[in-house]
DNA sequence: TCTTATTTACACTTTTTAGTGTAAATAAGA
DNA sequence: TCTTATTTACACTAAAAAGTGTAAATAAGA
C-alpha cells in the first residue's frame, strides 16, 4: 500500500502561474523557469507535475474551459419583446469581448494554435461545441408564431456571424471595442435580425 | 562617386523564400539559415540585405500587402438586381478564403502578430484602411431610391460583419469552409441584408 | 515522533538559432 | 581586361530554453 499526499496545492499553483504567464509573455517566452519561479515551486516540481511545457499548456486550456462553464441559459419569454431578448444573447458575445483577462487567454492561446498546429489539434479534442441556446430560443419563438424561420440553425449562424465578427474576432485581434460603438452595432445587429425573421 | 549594382534580384529571391518558409514553419521556426538556403543566398547575404528577421518580416508583409492591391471596384448599376450585386461583395470575401496561399500567408501573419506585438505595431503602420468600396455602392444605391438607409457606413459595417466571420475568421481559425455552405450562407446573408434595408 | 512522499537546489546536457567577422571567390560593367 | 561591388564559405559567439539527475531538505499524516 503507497501513501498518497495532496499534491494538488503545488498543481494549482503551477496552472494559476502558467496561465499568468503565458498571457502576460505568450507560450513561447514564457519560460518553465519563469513559471516555476512565479509558482514558488521548483523547475524540477514543475515537471513532476506536468511531463513537458506542452502538457501543462493543455491543463491550463482544461483549467480555462472548466471556469468558462458557467451556464448563460436565456429562456424564451413568451410576453417579452424580441429585441429585448435577442439583446441579451448579443450581450453574451459583447460581455466576453470587454472581459480583458479573458480575451488575453483566447487571443494567447490562438496564437499558439496557428504557431504549434500539434497543440491546437490536442486542445480541440478538448474543446466542445459552442450550444448558445440560441437555436433553441429561435424554435420556441417560431413555435409561438412571433418569427418565421424555415431553417433555425441557418438563422442562429446568421445571428451569431454578425455578432462574431464584430465583438469577438475584431476585438480579438485588434483590441478592444468602445462601448458606445458596440451598442449601436448591437441594435443594428438585432434590427437586421428581425427585419428578415420576425412576422 | 560610388558604384551601384542591382541588388534587386538576390534580394526578391530573399524574400521569396521567407514567404515560404514563413508559411510553411511559421516565424519562429523558419531559421535565418533555412531562408537563406532556399533562396540559394549565404546566410550573410541575407544579413546584407536585412539587418534582421525582424526587418525581412516586414518587407515580406510588404511583398504581400503590394501584391494584394489589385483594384477590385464594383461599381452601381441602376439595372442589375440588387442581390446579384451584394452577391458579388460576399463573393470578394469568399474569394479570398479559397485562396490557399492567401489564407495562410494571414494566418501565419496572425500568429506572429499576436505572439509578437513589437513586430504588429511595425506592421500595422504599413497595413492600410479595407475600402472595399460597399459603403459607396450603398450610397448610390440608396441615391437611386432603390434602398432606404440612414447610415451607410453602419449598413455596409453590418454587410462585412456577417461575411467577414463566415468567410473569413472561421476559415482562418479553423479550416476551409464548405463550398456548399458558402453558398447557403451567402444567399442567406444577401436576403437578410435586404430585408432590413430595401424597399 | 517517525516514516517517507514530495519538494527543492543546482549543476548539467543538449539543442537551436540569431547574428557577426573575415578572407576569398565571383561577376557586373566600364 | 580590370576594378571593385557583391556574394560566399565557414567558423564563430552568445543567449536562451527544454529537460534531466541526484542528494539533501521539508513536511504531511499515521
Amino acid at each position: 500500500m503507497v501513501k498518497q499526499r495532496d499534491k494538488s496545492k503545488k498543481r494549482n499553483a503551477i496552472i494559476e502561474a502558467a496561465v499568468h504567464a503565458f498571457i502576460e509573455m505568450g507560450f513561447d517566452r514564457a519560460s518553465m523557469d519563469y513559471i516555476a519561479e512565479k509558482a514558488e515551486a521548483s523547475k524540477r516540481t514543475v515537471y513532476n507535475h506536468f511531463e513537458s511545457k506542452e502538457v501543462l499548456f493543455n491543463a491550463v486550456i482544461q483549467h480555462f474551459v472548466q471556469q468558462s462553464i458557467e451556464e448563460k441559459q436565456i429562456p424564451y419569454q413568451a410576453n417579452v419583446p424580441l429585441e429585448a431578448q435577442l439583446n441579451k444573447f448579443a450581450e453574451l458575445k459583447v460581455g466576453i469581448s470587454t472581459n480583458q483577462l479573458k480575451m488575453n487567454f483566447m487571443r494567447m492561446a490562438f496564437g499558439v494554435m496557428i504557431t504549434h498546429p500539434n497543440i491546437a489539434a490536442q486542445v480541440m479534442e478538448n474543446a466542445g461545441k459552442n450550444d448558445d441556446g440560441l437555436q433553441a430560443w429561435l424554435d420556441d419563438a417560431t413555435a409561438d408564431g412571433r418569427l418565421i424561420i424555415e431553417d433555425t440553425a441557418l438563422a442562429s449562424e446568421v445571428f451569431w456571424s454578425m455578432c462574431s465578427s464584430a465583438f469577438f474576432w475584431m476585438p480579438m485581434l485588434q483590441g478592444e471595442l468602445d462601448a458606445s460603438k458596440a451598442e449601436t452595432l448591437k441594435k443594428e445587429f438585432v434590427a437586421t435580425f428581425l427585419a428578415r425573421y420576425s412576422k
